[in-house]
DNA sequence: CTACATTAAATTGGATACAGAAAAGTGAAT
DNA sequence: ATTCACTTTTCTGTATCCAATTTAATGTAG
């Protein structure tokens, strides 16, 4: 057991690493209620660091506590779903703009790497080989608590995401966006990759909402 | 007291709101340690709940928590300072474009009365109104993630602002920039509402990023 | 048989207790 | 006087315990 190497004022963490991984990939299904107990058996402590992890979970989105009811994995609505692309938006739209002068060509490639690597991989991997690819154009950009943003604004996406894109063939048109947004950056043109990545997060969002409205809501 | 009244499961939400007020107000300065059980003898609680409302100040970034360490009010830094005021842009304008079709004349009044308010406010009420001014114009939009992100960054920018907003006349400038904004929201002029709110926070976070870099980092 | 009240079980929120880590203090050796 | 080792104190993190609340279950009256 890796508890034996646990530093002392880590276990939240690690408690909300593991129900984050589980919520994100889909293993803990919308609506699920979080028993305080039952968690803190499953990794091997008491309550008392679960409800600071779930606590963390809460402020991210993807847990809801309601007082006195105990907490539940966030449910799936469509208006958020909206909302969440709307703010990918925003925020990609300007990490990218200050991240643009500021990519080298070593990170272009990583970025690059990753994209080969999502083109081959399975529909588990795919939500976080995408948000990979995003973060890597974006890290450039040095701003801490925006990229902190993004990356939760992914998180919850991705959750949405794993619901529709079994039987859709956004997966590829995904691709070759990323394509097209990876040529603008090597290119730095930043109107162009601007625009690319609008259109790219406004699809994702548009092709989606279909989808979804049927299935949640 | 109203201790009484105090429902079960809420403490944690009346602590937060006490110490957010204390910090954004600038009662507690930055940097301070934020020992548990002197907090939790002022609120009449134990170390618990105490706990709880830290790592919800945590999330917001008005506080830091170190492991094994405690916790201090979060320090001021230009370099976060700037990030704070380019998600702001970024931010406000989604919600305001979003805003703008659904604002009620009633709404904008309501705006405009707050307005009025702050000419007459002293200094210490000032980022309260500010913020209650920009946040009812974006009410409209209905979006509640949008809405919350945009409130906890006007909070992390009042700190800021508070460390300038004495020597400077930036207040009337945000006056007349307030005054253009609300004219152009009556016209429903979407186009010139985004371009002066644009330019006002771009302004504010120009305006005061100087008097800034001298005091801090 | 249904609706309601009452009781019992499950579960959370908060308080207390304890163990471990960091910080402060003390003293000896150089 | 300064530095290093050691002790003491302070404070955090976790576990355990208790009270309050919600949910389920049971029984009773209509």
């Amino acid at each position: 057991m890796d508890q034996a190497t646990e530093k002392r004022g880590e276990q939240a963490e690690r408690i909300a690493a593991g129900l984050r991984w589980e919520i994100v990939s889909g293993g803990l299904a919308a609506g699920a209620a979080l028993r305080q107990e039952k968690i803190a058996d499953s990794y091997g402590t008491s309550r008392m660091p679960v409800r600071d992890a779930l606590r963390l979970l809460e402020a991210e989105g993807l847990v809801q506590m309601m007082p006195n009811r105990g907490a539940i994995v966030a449910p799936l609505d469509a208006g958020e779903f909206q909302e969440i692309y709307e703010m990918r938006g925003a925020a990609e739209g300007l990490a990218l703009k200050l991240s643009i002068p500021e990519l080298t060509n070593r990170q272009i490639e990583r970025a690059g790497a990753i994209h080969e690597q999502a083109e081959h991989a399975s529909i588990k991997e795919f939500g976080a080989l995408n948000k990979a690819f995003h973060m890597t154009l974006y890290e450039p950009c040095a701003r801490p608590r925006l990229l902190a943003h993004i990356s939760g604004l992914n998180d919850l996406a991705d959750r949405y995401m794993r619901l529709a894109a079994l039987q859709l063939d956004y997966v590829r048109q995904s691709h070759a966006e990323h394509q097209a947004l990876l040529d603008a950056c090597r290119r730095r043109d930043e109107a162009a990759a601007l625009a690319i990545l609008s259109a790219h997060i406004a699809d994702a969002g548009q092709a989606l909402h279909k989808l979804l409205s049927a299935k949640i809501a």
